[in-house]
RNA sequence: AGACUCGUAGCUCAGCUGGUUAGAGCGCUGUCUUGACAUGGCAGAGGUCGGUGGUUCAAGUCCACUCGGGUCUACCA
């Protein structure tokens, strides 16, 4: 026999995506029953992780799954364009060059970020291809399109014609090195040891000296009060009076509020608006502000002023000491420390550990800093999102998140959605010479609409990227127009996606759609876990162990791997730790796997609301599947050659109960299966497909069918190929969603082997139909052939029977013959433990100088022959026995217990009585055999 | 400080509203090269379900406390 070719996955996918998108396969159909979905646009900077992959299969999953169900479906892809991220990479590349975005300005800019989007931006959706996933590349969408601008400065218009978004001038998260504001959602909140010290603030006109807490003594040039707790008696004295600077030598009032904590520090907090967020608070309540004379003074509310001493760059500035002018804000701390000491000031300096704010980006340091900035009224906004939830118009799954989701909604703040960069959404925004604010598509529309003469000037900064991609749903459908696209596919059904953006996507997709579109986002939002490593460790490059996909699908070489999980690393001294335990950890690098096996391991670890452990071993597990399905294809490829097999219309394989069999064992995995992805439990899902491909189909089916085949006269030898391609066939349907190349490429391989030209892609196929009704009694009389086999296997290796002992099968009288049949097949030839098959439907015989040991019931019985060593026979039945005997104690006290059978329902107290019958029957029948031989 | 989440076989994980003798894959042990597949077949050994207490006829599952891991939000200078 010819040997057929291997399982290369390699040799497989790559063509077949080509050709699905070539021919427009996932292109949605319009009718009326849509399913869509929106992939989360990833960053045009981005490369592929394990997180795309994990969540884009399982999209893929979904909407091949519901395309065969039969709706038009439409997976809608694009990017985003990640206003911080790329301006990072752009200025990188500049910087190679030794040129800064300062030199060239902001126009040469943009284009150099446009070229480079053009170049290399389209790493991440080749990327995407590779995953198999099932996307509508004829739509796809850029979050800086021509047609998402108009829809981003429609939306902003809007809002604030609406007077929900707003210009303020207050603290921002300032990033020194980015030098832009942040959200306060990009800002990451570092425990770190650090220092804090006490400092003696003299009081003005008087001897006495008041001691003060703090982390940050450089800003004291920005003190404007000193506070303590209203009900804290060592300082009540103190309330009203006025303070002296250390250093800064200012006076300064002392103000009495309820958020300092007396039992911290010393409970006299130095209140410094301009750098400080709590303090900027508490300055608010008190009015603090400069009066004419230049002294820090009280009043109400609206006089609130605060000072800045920091510029931009977070160097010194302002109304300081000369010699702190333009210093940097940790040098001035030293010098600050130096001053107070020598000054006798400093009263300690103790450990103490400090939460640092840092850029998400950049990784820097933040600063409060006060700035102009654009805001968005979330709290309107976020009313009717709450409300959506909270009625399950729009459902989380797992339902936990919402919690999660609440509490942020609920204390939700404005949202900062300016930022000082070029690249990105300019806001379009037009001043006047006097500064009033007119929004507008561009400078003409505002002059019209406005009847503005005069010189206008457009905002420098652009939008938050998160501004752009709040709008997704919509706008890559063509809002604000009124497509045809949007009217079909909005609302979409499924957002899946990671929690980590709960609050930057999700959370303002809702609140944005529901006030544009008056209408919900989506249904339902599957929150996936966090591909993390196999040690539960968040993957990053400082740890050096991440897995990129395509690695897994390619392989990829030790040296290849250390290469890239060393190159360009932000601590080099790392590099030495990475390599040992990469070598360690693959020391022969990563084998080749494909796409359909690491999709299938996505799946398998998909159970909902938690993070997964990705454990290498698993992987190869699954590329066993796939090559278990590529060889039942050659099984079948063997037995077509062999029998001279024919397509031929006229045969139906349900003629056959071993057909049926398989078939409604399919269908029941159909149901299973669809249910299961209803619930987003694809773990549960792909272990089902599992065990009814390898356990079920290949491990009984084709046994017993081969078998079968061998003993068969032709008409029923055919018969009998046609059910094992028609049953291939179904699986191959039902994994398609899961595993779409090796599917595809195999149910084609079967047509080409039957000679049939092959007119459709699977995923424009139906899942698998009932055809066929079972006959009542196949399903029990195959699991009976089963449970005997199985127990004559299990007694062959324990007893260690070899080919000695024969075997008497009780058939049942009315039982279709071509199944006992096929067991006759099974027992002699796969088995060869039995020297001959007595099939009997007599009682169980008596065979002279033998053993019958009654097994799976009254099914089936072996027979010993007497020259067999009993020993080992005896004592491992008497085991047995003991077994079975401690079980029936167990049974007989727990239904003599009145509670029991008064309180248990009747299925549950019936269901335990049958089984003691079983028990005492089995027992009974060993107990027998034991007296027999012993 | 508040919230969430996890702890089940050597490893990675299932176990739904409490109800048979707690399951899977990998690994391990034994055995088998027989015309789909050794990337395989068959069989087997491994768990008092983190701990304590409680509710119940019945607890891996519910409750309380506790130990240990992870995450998020807010933050005391």
């Amino acid at each position: 026999m010819a040997k057929k070719s291997p399982y290369l996955p390699k040799d497989i996918e790559e063509s077949l995506y080509s050709e699905w998108e070539e021919k427009l396969v996932f292109s949605p159909k319009q009718h009326s029953k849509t399913f869509s979905l929106m992939i989360p646009p990833p960053n045009v900077t981005g490369t592929l992780h394990m997180g795309h992959g994990f969540q884009n299969a399982i999209m893929d999953c979904l909407v091949r799954f519901k395309k065969m169900q039969g709706y038009s479906t439409l997976w809608q892809v694009g990017t985003d364009h990640a206003g911080i991220a790329t301006e990072m990479v752009v200025e990188r590349l500049l910087g190679r060059d030794g040129i800064s975005k300062e030199d060239i300005g902001r126009d040469k800019f943009i284009e150099r970020v446009w070229d480079w989007k053009n170049q290399s931006g389209d790493t991440i959706t080749q990327q995407l291809r590779r995953l198999g996933g099932s996307l509508d590349w004829e739509n796809e969408r850029f979050t800086c399109d021509e047609d998402y601008i108009a829809a981003v400065q429609h939306a902003f218009i809007d809002l604030f014609d609406a007077g929900l978004i707003y210009q303020g001038y207050r603290l921002v998260n300032w990033d020194p090195k980015l030098q832009t504001s942040l959200s306060d959602l990009e800002v990451i909140n570092e425990e770190k040891e650090g220092k804090i010290w006490t400092i003696n603030y003299s009081l003005e006109n008087c001897d006495a000296r008041i001691p003060i807490a703090t982390t940050r003594p450089e800003t004291l040039f920005g003190d404007m009060a000193l506070a303590v707790n209203p009900n804290d008696e060592r300082y009540s004295n103190f309330i009203g009076k006025r303070a002296i600077i250390p250093v800064a030598k200012r006076s300064i009032p002392i103000v009495a509020d309820t958020y300092v904590d007396s039992s911290f520090g010393t409970g006299v907090v130095k209140i410094t608006p301009g750098h400080d967020f709590n303090d900027y608070e508490v300055g608010k309540r008190h009015g603090l502000h400069i009066s004419l004379s230049g002294e820090a003074m009280t009043g109400d509310p609206s006089q609130f002023l605060p000072i800045s001493i920091m510029d931009k760059n977070a160097c010194i500035q302002g109304e300081v000491p000369n010699e702190f002018k333009g210093m940097d804000r940790f040098i001035a701390r030293e010098k600050v420390l130096k001053e107070l000491i020598s000054s006798n000031s400093l009263v300690r300096e103790e450990i103490h550990t400090i939460k640092l704010p840092l850029g998400d980006r950049s990784n820097e340091i933040l600063e409060p800093l006060l700035t102009k900035q654009w805001y968005l009224d979330a709290k309107s906004l976020s009313e009717p999102a709450i409300k959506a939830v909270r009625n399950g118009e729009i459902k989380f799954v797992p339902k936990n998140w919402e919690k999660t989701f609440f509490q942020w909604m609920e204390n939700i703040q404005d949202w900062c959605i300016s930022r000082q960069l070029w690249w990105g959404h300019r806001i379009p925004v037009w001043f006047d010479k006097q500064g009033n604010a007119f929004a507008g598509n561009s400078e003409e529309n505002v002059r019209e609409k406005y009847n503005v003469q005069g010189p206008l000037k457009q905002d420098e900064d652009v939008l938050d990227t998160w501004f752009s991609s709040s709008l997704w749903t919509f706008a890559t459908l063509g809002w604000p127009k009124k497509t045809d696209r949007l009217k079909l596919f909005h609302p979409t059904a499924t957002l899946v996606t990671g929690f980590d953006i709960i609050f930057f996507w999700v959370a303002r997709m809702i609140m944005m759609t529901l006030y544009f579109m008056k209408e919900i986002p989506f249904k339902e939002i599957f929150i996936t876990g966090l591909i993390r490593d196999e040690n539960g460790q968040k993957m990053s490059k400082s740890k050096g162990n991440i897995l990129d996909p395509i690695d897994l699908i390619d392989g990829i070489s030790l040296d290849a791997l250390i290469k890239k999980r060393t190159h360009g690393l932000m601590q080099p001294q790392l590099e030495d730790k990475i390599k040992a335990a990469t070598q360690k950890q693959f020391p022969n690098g990563i084998d080749s796997f494909g796409t359909d096996a690491l999709r299938f391991t996505f799946y398998s670890l998909a159970a909902p609301g938690r993070d997964i452990n990705f454990d290498i071993g698993r992987i190869g597990g699954f590329k066993n599947f796939c090559n278990k399905i590529w060889n039942a294809m050659h099984f079948i490829e063997f037995q077509i050659e062999k029998y001279d097999f024919k397509k031929n219309e006229h045969i139906n394989p349900f003629d056959h109960s071993l057909n049926i069999w398989m078939h409604h064992q399919i269908f029941e995995s159909t149901k299973k299966i669809t249910q299961h992805i209803e619930n987003y439990r694809f773990d549960l899902a792909s272990n089902e497909l599992y065990e009814i491909i390898w356990s079920k189909y290949c491990d009984w089916y084709i046994e017993l069918v081969k078998n079968q085949l061998t003993q068969a006269e032709k008409s029923e030898q055919l018969t009998l190929i046609t059910g094992l391609i028609a049953n291939l066939e179904d699986l191959l349907k039902l994994a398609h969603p899961f595993m779409p190349f090796i599917t595809e490429k195999v149910f084609r391989n079967l047509n080409i082997m039957q000679s049939k030209s092959c007119k459709n892609f699977l995923v424009d196929t139906a899942l698998p139909q009932q055809r066929a009704v079972i006959k009542k009694n196949i399903n029990r009389y195959l699991n009976d052939i089963i449970e005997c086999i199985t127990t004559i296997r299990t007694n062959r290796n324990e007893l260690n029977l070899d080919n000695k002992v024969s075997l008497i099968l009780n058939i049942p009288p009315h039982a279709p013959k071509e199944l006992f049949n096929s067991f006759n097949g099974f027992k002699a030839s796969l088995d060869r433990m039995c020297g001959v098959a007595e099939l009997s439907s007599l009682e169980p015989h008596k065979v002279p100088n033998s053993l019958n040991i009654l097994i799976a019931g009254d099914k089936c019985q072996l027979v010993l022959p007497s020259e067999f060593k009993f020993d080992n026979v005896i004592s491992s039945l008497k085991d047995k026995q003991e077994k079975i005997q401690q079980r029936i104690i167990m049974l007989e006290k727990k239904l003599a217990n009145k509670d029991f059978t008064n309180k248990a329902p009747r299925e549950v107290v019936s269901n335990q009585n049958a089984q003691l019958q079983e028990l005492i029957q089995e027992k009974r029948a060993l107990v027998d055999s034991i007296k027999k031989y012993s």
